[in-house]
DNA sequence: GAGACGTGGCC
DNA sequence: TGGCCAAGTCT
């Protein structure tokens, strides 16, 4: 084992959350759960929802014995709530076409709804034990400082970024346990503002530190909007369908959001989307 | 490949 | 205070 890999997983052996998707007792339903929500979401708000969702419906046939609507209520302010409609209707395709088994390869987790390249090679790794390169906002940002020298990852997945983290992926039965701590040095350690070198296993070997932790220089990064968006409208509105026990009358909608255009909009897009249903001529509900 | 898609906490 | 950020996916 090199000094790289002896650094980063000794550290990770000390210094790793005690998190409960990753303890031995952990099913593979329960790390498809935990990938699905942390999805752009941070570990402290995941923690309590999973735990709920885990009592609720340990298994996937459970999930998909209820209807969508009460996997969005359930989702509750995780945010994106499209991804509890696409675990709810990964959950079915589990049951239909797998027997109510998650899927141990990462192809048949790729053609799960709401699984992309990373929650498929996650889940295989995390689930499964399988040896795949797991690249997520962590993994990439540890990668472009330690191996590439630079404060950011370019904004997509480059061939090069590929190969590179699969050159380090180990080839033994370590590998899975290699990328989650990757993972967690880009978590607790190496993070996007403020990087703690100083608590970090590899800054001896990290080419940005060993050029001076030099600025960013790639093409500008995105910024997200937010405030007057229709995401902020649908927000709203699928806010008040949650935390109602029944249909809504359109009034109740109308409260929320003072733009007759926008919240019109909005409220399409919903519908579009599966994540409200019209009941009647001017009451909506969560799915049934 | 750019843009849409929630929410809340932090400095 | 508000821009930035958090285990991405889909179109």
């Amino acid at each position: 084992m090199s000094d790289l890999h002896e650094a980063i997983l000794g550290w990770y052996d000390a210094h790793q959350r005690d998190l409960p998707w990753r303890r031995p007792e952990a099913t593979p339903w329960g790390v498809m759960v935990s990938e699905f929500m942390l999805q752009q979401t941070p570990v402290v708000r995941v923690l309590p929802m999973w735990k709920a969702w885990m009592t609720r419906w340990p298994t996937p046939a459970a999930l998909a014995a209820e209807p969508s609507g009460e996997a969005v209520r359930a989702w509750g302010r995780l945010g994106y709530p499209r991804r509890a409609l696409r675990l709810h209707a990964a959950a079915a395709a589990i049951v239909e076409q797998h027997d109510g088994a998650v899927p141990d390869e990462y192809d048949d987790l790729l053609a799960l709804p709401g699984v992309g390249d990373y929650t498929a090679a996650a889940v295989a790794s995390f689930g499964f034990g399988r040896r795949h390169v797991v690249l997520d906002t962590n993994v990439r940002r540890v990668f472009a400082r330690l191996l590439a020298g630079h404060e950011f990852p370019a904004p997509g997945v480059t061939k090069a970024e590929r190969a590179l983290a699969a050159s380090v992926l180990p080839h033994d039965d370590s590998a899975a346990v290699w990328s989650v701590a990757v993972m967690e040095l880009g978590a607790l350690v190496c993070t996007a503002v403020a990087p703690r070198c100083d608590a970090c296993p590899v800054a001896h070997l990290c080419a940005w530190r060993t050029a001076g932790r030099p600025t960013y220089a790639g093409p500008e990064r995105k910024v997200q909007t937010w405030a007057g968006t229709d995401r902020q409208c649908r927000g709203r509105l699928l806010a008040v369908l949650r935390d109602a026990d029944g249909p809504v009358h359109r009034s109740a909608l109308e409260a929320v959001w003072d733009k007759p255009d926008q919240r019109d909009r909005a409220l399409r897009g919903l519908v579009d989307d599966g994540l409200a249903t019209q009941v009647g001529p001017d009451s909506f509900a969560l799915p049934g």
